[in-house]
DNA sequence: GTATTACCTAAACCTGACTTTAGGTCAAGC
DNA sequence: GCTTGACCTAAAGTCAGGTTTAGGTAATAC
């Protein structure tokens, strides 16, 4: 069993967080002793997933459903692993999209970097998008497509 | 010369978004005839730069900075490299970043299925990490390193 | 016995990116 | 001449995800 300050340290997040997680309902199991939260594995635990779950773009108001679903036990799983595969499809095509700004700003960066090596502006617009190079060809199309 | 209408139809974006950028000076070039806004294509091109620099999760007051350099002229080429060049390697980080939260989506989903298919909790458990099948293994390892 | 420290609460505040509201101008159509 | 519709403004509201503030309790340290 931890303490507020404790689990603070270990996951190098402030107790106001921590507060504020547990006013969000994003421990459900959590006991109180004459007032003082009390962690334990099951509240470790459920940062950890917290963790990805925020990395994985989810909601507050998801991630509690889902500590909920994992309180109420295993006839969850289901709509949990439901929740996970939504989420996987998501992710899919957020990070699709980010390359596609990725090669955008590659694209970028390449005519900035001509443009300081003194090329001309007028000429460079003039290459694109059939003679650019083959090193920044496919950033180009992809970013464009 | 377009209306704010006119833009905001070609751009599927409300007039109170295009007043907003104008607001936060998006388009340093803007005219106006009698107080109407005047969208030139320095604004149109301005508009899909502006779509793009959002996807690379870029602030509205970097954007604004960015616009300035624009139409300060050529002598803002290095900053305006530069500016790219480092929302490049944000970007590159961010994208690694997702890309390890998928392994964990991916982990998750295979492990509640197989909960679904009735195996047993404490029996998964126990395969983890030595134990996976070669197809999770990858993302488990990427999840967790 | 008092100062510090860790804990608690409710409620106000913050930021970013918009959106909504309330009120006003002006040209065109009927 | 009056209604409609497109434009304008400033200011307030919204939402998520926290953070900060103000005030209170309880154990430990000196």
């Amino acid at each position: 069993m931890y303490t507020i300050g404790q689990v603070a340290e270990m996951f190098g997040l402030p107790t106001s967080t921590l507060r504020y997680y547990d006013k969000q309902g994003l421990f459900p199991e959590l006991k109180r002793a004459s007032g003082i939260r009390q962690f334990g594995d099951t509240e470790l635990e459920a940062l950890r997933v917290i963790e990805c779950l925020k990395k994985a773009g989810m909601e507050i108001k998801d991630i509690r459903l889902f500590m909920e679903w994992c309180a109420e036990g295993p006839s969850t799983y289901p709509k949990r692993k439901a929740m996970f595969e939504e989420r996987k499809v998501h992710m899919e095509s957020e990070i699709a999209n980010m390359n596609r700004a990725l090669d955008m700003l590659k694209f970028k960066c390449w005519y900035y970097e001509q443009l300081n090596q003194g090329n001309d502006e007028a000429e460079l617009k003039a290459l694109i998008p059939d003679g650019l190079p083959e090193e920044i060809k496919e950033a180009y199309e992809n970013a464009h497509a």
